[in-house]
DNA sequence: ATTGGGAATGAGATCGATCTCATTTTGACG
DNA sequence: CGTCAAAATGAGATCGATCTCATTCCCAAT
């Protein structure tokens, strides 16, 4: 209701002193200045942050993209990173795409319109989006969170997916599996899913193993157990099995629970993510944890730094394997299945 | 870069057919609108969102005020508020508040300076905050979520809290227990919290059962085992636990399997909220489910309705109890293996 | 050819702040 | 008491769209 014009009238001073009391009061005598407060108090001013980000042009908010707010990662990320971009005086527009190309360059451009200062994005495959592309090329500041490009030219916030699954898997090697699967999601649309395979492939052929291929569940974050059953069984049966997501490894244990499996006793289950909510399970969850909250807060840091005009750089953070109760030794004695 | 004025000038127009063109396409000759929109293909033209904005009055923006992004409850809910207020042509403006009051306040500031079209909020308790009288003060058009307000004036989203705890005490009455108490978060800072003790200490009185005061966790999802365990112990020893959320008796089930209690056989445990993670537990989480999903569209719809002007009220969704594992029939006075 | 009237268009104000640049005040000092 | 730089203030343009109201265009009817 009541603008800075009616403030100004009130206090008996131009527009441009009142704004000034506000912003730079350095510059404004001080009885001036509390003339003004005073009149903007009466009149419960609210400054209109429209005005302002259109004249400055500047809006201080940042566009989030999240894939799917129910997968308690980037829950937990999202909140990191609101508490660390309010911090510093920025807000957040998000959206949820639902792993959804189209639609992710949809709201990124909606964003856009909106004169949003910079974005954060998870999308669903970094290395075929022309939306990034288009981002760079009009030089739209922006950091991808959990994708991890093959390029270094942009900016991203990620652990080192191959490596983290390399370790996960050795960790299993370890244990003494040897039959040691992957299950992921539709692999056409994570990237990520596509570089845990790799470090799982590497792991396995360091030991002269055969890496399966990956059993594709129709779900991110839910198993078929129709889908996992076949591989389960038989001489070559599996007796671990590496998840791309710990939503999709806890569903696959209570899957295997239901039908009478125990875990780890006759299958060891590792997931990746390291979500809260693993400790609590029993078996806890064994998992990579990637720290979802330093993610978070560094995604926003790195995006300022950005918007400062800072390079592009890829960011890796460390992860680790948390040793949970859900894999464990492997007890039948294994039929391996060595290359000659 | 370009802007509407760019657009008219090379398609030969004034900015107000320029503009036009895009809104009331009817109200300019076809031939014209062609070449406007040709025009804006060219200068890749992205309308100022900002601009319209402030000049419309309106943003077509929501603001959501959530405790806890951590918690799965207000994640799914969030979840389902984007895509149907997408699907409305509105964008969310997200923040936390850590059921913190003024915060709360502040960020509420914040979003009326943005000019937010309305507010989703779900505040740490409702009944308490002068925030929400402002509010209503200056007619800003808000719904409560989660928050069951003593008064039907303000527009609202929840299950009946009361008669929810109600039912739930009612199925561990039928189990046999007649030795309940309830287990909470920070009382203080939550309404709901107060209501669902209300409605076990109603289902206790019916029995002539003795109501417990609440046993309050300092925090609202993480259980504090020293504060539970004289609750459990000796012949007037708690034999069931109502939770007043989920995360909270997850927790509370982990601390008790690990200090060698079993759930349910020596302590049954219901949660609140019925997040999908609890069916995947073993033993699965018993739970009052809240519709989640439709509480969050519900609670979009509720707030567009209220902006176009109806009058406010309060929503009540129906729970369900979900029976869950974890809640299970009172065991003979049991010989409890503790660890030292 | 003239005219009436609806369709199409344009000029200029407006939303509410900020910024530049010019102007006025102020106060220290000769 | 006059001078002058520094401090304080103000007038007006600006950000980029939309909206009102006035004007011009166009074509059918007379």
């Amino acid at each position: 209701m009541a603008d800075l014009a009616a403030v100004a009238k009130r206090a008996g001073v131009s527009r441009a002193t009142a704004a000034r009391a506000f912003s730079q009061p350095e510059l404004v005598r001080q009885s001036t200045c509390e003339r003004v407060l005073e009149a903007a108090r009466e009149l419960s001013f609210r400054p209109n942050r429209l005005a302002q980000q259109l004249r400055t042009q500047a809006t201080r908010m940042i566009g989030v993209l999240i894939p799917d707010l129910r997968n308690p990662v980037f829950a937990e990320q999202l909140q990191a990173m609101e508490v660390a971009a309010r911090e510093q005086g920025y807000a957040l527009l998000v959206t949820t795409t639902g792993y959804n190309a189209s639609r992710e360059a949809d709201v990124i451009e909606e964003m856009l319109c909106q004169r949003v200062d910079g974005l954060v994005l998870t999308v669903a495959d970094a290395e075929n989006s022309e939306v990034l592309v288009k981002l760079a090329q009009e030089s739209v500041p922006f950091v991808l969170v959990y994708n991890q490009p093959a390029t270094d030219e942009v900016a991203a916030v990620t652990v080192d997916n191959r490596l983290a699954m390399y370790d996960a898997t050795r960790h299993l090697l370890a244990l003494g599996h040897r039959q040691i699967g992957m299950v992921a999601g539709p692999v056409a649309q994570s990237d990520r899913a596509r570089l845990r395979y790799e470090g799982y492939c590497q792991a396995m052929e360091e030991q002269a193993l055969t890496a399966r291929p990956v059993i594709e569940m129709p779900q991110h974050t839910q198993a078929s157990f129709p889908l996992l059953a076949p591989q389960l069984s038989g001489p070559e049966g599996l007796t671990a099995l590496l998840c791309s997501n710990d939503l999709l490894a806890l569903s696959v244990i209570s899957d295997l629970q239901r039908r009478g499996y125990r875990v780890p006793d006759d299958v060891s289950v590792i997931g990746f993510d390291g979500i809260e909510l693993g400790d609590l399970f029993y078996p806890s969850l064994c998992s990579v944890v990637q720290p979802r909250a330093i993610i978070g807060r560094t995604a926003v840091s790195v995006l300022l730094a950005r918007m400062g005009g800072e390079q592009p750089a890829v960011k890796r953070l460390p992860h680790q394997l948390r040793k949970g109760e859900s894999a464990g030794p492997l007890q039948r004695p294994s039929t391996v299945a060595r290359r000659p």
